[in-house]
DNA sequence: ATTATCTATAGATCTATAGATAATGC
DNA sequence: ATTATCTATAGATCTATAGATAATGC
């Protein structure tokens, strides 16, 4: 089943150069050649296990959604407790600043209309506010939370918040503690939903 | 005092030329020849009026300072005003989308540690925090806001908003409306608040 | 045998410059 | 006279390919 160890190891140490790159120029700012050598290959070397630019890009982000696909899930946790869950995450995401660095470039980069991030970025944003706001719904039927809520609403105000606190941590950690700030919005948050 | 008018007329151009680049493909996405073809000229006609494609971009973060410098001064908002005047300039900001996504790109681009526009954001980010916060504090001063509020976190999180919902609105416009969900978080902030 | 990696390089950009020409303002 | 613009091009990238060599797995 497993591949060769040796190229499963090198397709590691390439995505992970990918990200490096990505955070700190974008993936238009980014060479291939760059992020070769920082991987320890040439850039044929690296065009031998990802054929081009796009595909390392495509599987930069496929491994996002591996790894993160069930933090965001919000398993398990409905109404008030999904608040709590997100502000772990945002805990969470405050100790991998290069990843959120990456993360939120890619963001707006992909925001143009020719990008190739555009889509993932397209699709994953109302399957959020979605994931979102059904945890919020539960919270209604449940009764901890008022029935006249916008949870559509609050599911993106939600989103918005943790990426743009992300660009204000990123641009000027010193000022901005992330997590707190996000903490002080979501008690916020749930009292102005909390029945 | 002012120079050649078709100069000016063709800076001009350039610089709404640069913009439209920017939004679609961010500023390194961009080539000069894009640009000074958008804008009637060839790529040396450009680099006539501005030296560098970093010159470029200076001007045209230096033409956004200009234009919406008194926009966000808040000048003469305070306390609880100041939020309807937030409020005021997201419903302003969805009638000009293209704007908006070229700030958008910029801004997530810039994150990157290399970025031309980094110092740009990395010094606008505290202003506009302090600029906000400073109106809070007045509300709390004139007794409309709660002595206990955290001001710099709110003003945070008041940017926060409009960054993130400016990201979620540019990708999927029909499915966000920016201005609305705006305008409920501001009036959940103002019951949090509000003494 | 097969797969991973390298050398060498083609071909496409892209920024910026040098020097010539066209248009403008005084 | 001065300024705006163009043609032509140098020089630096950058992505991707072709074909050779080195390493690995059966």
């Amino acid at each position: 089943m497993s591949a060769s160890t040796r190229a499963d190891a090198s397709r590691e140490r390439v995505l992970q150069a990918a990200l490096r790159a990505i955070a700190s120029n974008g993936y238009r700012g980014s060479a291939l050649a760059a992020i070769a050598a920082d991987a320890g290959l040439t850039t044929a070397g690296l065009l031998h296990h990802f054929p081009s630019k796009e595909h390392l890009l495509v599987a930069v982000l496929a491994e996002r959604d591996r790894l993160d696909g069930a933090q965001f899930q919000l398993a398990g946790f409905q109404g008030l407790a999904a608040l709590d869950r997100l502000a772990e995450l945002v805990r969470h995401n405050a100790m991998v600043p290069g990843l959120v660095q990456a993360y939120t470039v890619l963001m707006g980069e992909s925001v143009g209309e020719d990008h190739p991030a555009r889509e993932w970025f397209r699709e994953r944003y109302p399957r959020r506010r979605a994931n979102i706001a059904a945890a919020l719904r539960a919270g209604i039927e449940s009764g901890a939370i008022r029935p006249e809520v916008d949870c559509d609403a609050v599911a993106a105000q939600i989103i918005a918040m943790m990426d743009g606190l992300q660009v204000q941590w990123v641009l000027n950690p010193d000022q901005v503690d992330m997590a707190a700030v996000f903490a002080n919005f979501i008690s916020g948050v749930r009292r102005v939903i909390a029945r």
